[in-house]
DNA sequence: TATAAACCTATCGGTTTAGTAGGTTATTGA
DNA sequence: TCAATAACCTACTAAACCGATAGGTTTATA
């Protein structure tokens, strides 16, 4: 299950992704048209923007706006940043693997190959859709 | 990410899937041979015996055993009812569907039809693949 | 009748989630 | 120069969930 904080996080970037101007949006309005609880939308926000996703300006007329064209943007980047591992169990990740306690042998775990295949699809799928997929 | 419950439960099931003969095995020696704290693998047992997949007998001599053929028990229905949704997000599940408190309308969202599709690729996987190829 | 094994209930420490509160820093326009 | 603005930062919290443990009850077997 994604966290509201994954979800939150997705649609603040394609929120300022539709937009056409690329002048700075300030969280507080992203809050307000998202319905997301706007101190922690800021939280989040200020990760995505340590994550280089975002720029930010302070002060009156400041905000956060998009680094990079959103079709550069995958979505698999995007999650992997906001919520950690695509895959659904830690020794099939690509990104944040760690062996499991319980299994002597990888190769011989009946889970093991299932969850490879499910990682597969969805990075597949995740791959595919950039920022500007979203619509 | 999936929880160990739900990876126990697997790891059991495909232990029982891969006996030839169809006798009951008793939790201790699933627990040992997975390497799973047995009275955690007990309470999965249990929960795996109430929602059909399992027959059990008491006493000397009992255990657990499977009532299915293996070939006809996807992976689909497993993961339901070990971990509940396969779905991202409660929007998109199919069996637990939940609508989302912060979306006025799903079809406008940007973050729902993503998630559609990486339901609809992990569904395939999971629907394609039973207990008995879990070799 | 002793033993084995499933079954049941309750509890628990730790972690994560989804926030909230309250203040600090930097920029801008009047 | 000063007040307003909005990002930035730190800390805390209530609730839920996870992975297990403890200890007892029931039922079948030899």
């Amino acid at each position: 299950m994604l966290s509201k904080k994954t979800k939150y996080g997705i649609k603040a970037l394609s929120y300022l992704a539709k937009r056409t101007d690329k002048s700075p949006v300030q969280a507080a309005e992203i809050a307000r048209s998202e319905n997301i609880s706007p101190k922690f939308l800021e939280s989040i926000l200020l990760n995505l923007r340590k994550s280089g996703f975002l720029g930010s300006k302070k002060g009156k007329g400041g905000g956060y706006y998009l680094i990079k064209d959103p079709k550069e943007i995958q979505m698999t980047t995007v999650i992997r940043v906001l919520e950690g591992p695509i895959a659904m169990i830690p020794c099939v990740s690509l990104n944040y693997y760690e062996k499991c306690e319980d299994c002597p042998d990888e190769l011989t775990c009946s889970v093991h190959k299932l969850m490879i295949e499910v990682r597969d699809s969805t990075l597949k799928v995740l791959g595919e859709n950039t920022l500007a997929d979203l619509s």
